[in-house]
DNA sequence: ACTTGCATGTAAGTGGTTACATGATTGG
DNA sequence: CCAATCATGTAACCACTTACATGCAAGT
């Protein structure tokens, strides 16, 4: 999942600048799966326009900077969908949450409740972005892309057993901590 | 998780070489969230040996190449241990699969049907292999990590939901992909 | 004869991120 | 007055992957 096909992809249902197109990677409907940056998105833009991929207008707004609005051609379209043919790459989950876990009890157990708390603070405000952008596809359910329900549906759910493991079993781990007793004994 | 301390937390519990280490990493208890290739742990091994956070010894072994050992140092646990403490990056979940999913719609239904079996075997295969793991460990429970038993068990929980949530709506994006005749229609 | 597994390592390439440079406008 | 939002872009850097180089032994 380069970013390059990322572009495309987005572009495949409106037309964006690079700047909208970051927002919707950060806040948007595929926020939870996908991200990238202001420096690998302009610069793949502007390559996939050499390409003929897509094109771009300049638009003039008062008060604003003006925008770069890309556009994607016939060509982009075709050059999408053989992407989309490929074989799937594999998904990358990479975890510091669980290595953290994995060696929780080398620390004192208030740090490991701390954490613990944090990582479900993390889940809850992904798994509120996913229903807030739920919420708002069902308020204006015109035209959009027929599978974003069930991406986002899929996406809660693996969110959620997260969250409910995480909360339900929270306390094993911090068991597994070292009291302030035994942290202050190996500090002498 | 930078591959540095993926190796000084695997050199936490036992001493291996370069070699183990990728192995762990591919097939061991924590595969499913870590994963690095040679050409980035032997140059870290060396650079954590430079800066004296772990110590290595060569082993020659008749049949087969002699192997560099590395073992960690008093300061390797202890730096560790400080990495430990850090606030936790955020976990990094790219899909290349929810990708496809999301435009589905653009492919023809038996493709769409293939891949999503493939995604199943997958996930399946991933399952199977934590299994296996688990019951590894309960053969020999001696001395080891006492929160390896919760990190499978987050993933083991997390990974099944995925394939529960892919077998049950399966259908669906199956049906909002192409006919055969659309396909063939738009080839025109 | 060929592949697989064991074992170490390097060099080139990739696919990004971070930080910087620039600048106008709005809101607190 | 300062921070944030809008907006584009580049350059330096980073962490890692892929492919290469090497070699021996056991299994197929």
């Amino acid at each position: 999942m380069n970013v390059r096909t990322l572009c495309l992809s987005i572009l495949h249902e409106r037309e964006a600048s690079g700047y909208e197109i970051r927002k919707m990677c950060t806040e948007g409907e595929c926020a939870y799966f996908v991200e990238a940056s202001y420096g690998s998105i302009y610069p793949a833009l502007s390559r996939l326009e050499d390409e003929g991929l897509v094109t771009s207008r300049v638009e003039h707004q008062d008060g604003k900077p003006s925008k770069k609005i890309y556009v994607i051609t016939e060509a982009g379209r075709t050059a999408f969908v053989d992407a989309l043919c490929e074989p799937i790459g594999e998904d990358v989950f990479r975890s510091p949450f669980l290595m953290f876990a994995r060696f929780a009890h080398l620390l004192p157990a208030d740090l490991i409740e701390k954490r613990l708390k944090e990582q479900v603070a993390r889940l809850d405000a992904k798994l509120d972005e996913i229903s807030k952008i739920k919420a708002e596809m069902d308020e204006n359910p015109d035209g959009q892309n027929p599978n974003d329900q069930w991406v986002l549906r899929y996406g809660q759910n693996c969110l959620t057993v997260a969250r409910d493991e995480l909360t339900t079993h929270m306390l094993e781990l911090i068991a597994s901590g070292r009291t302030s007793d035994a942290v202050a004994h190996a500090a002498e």
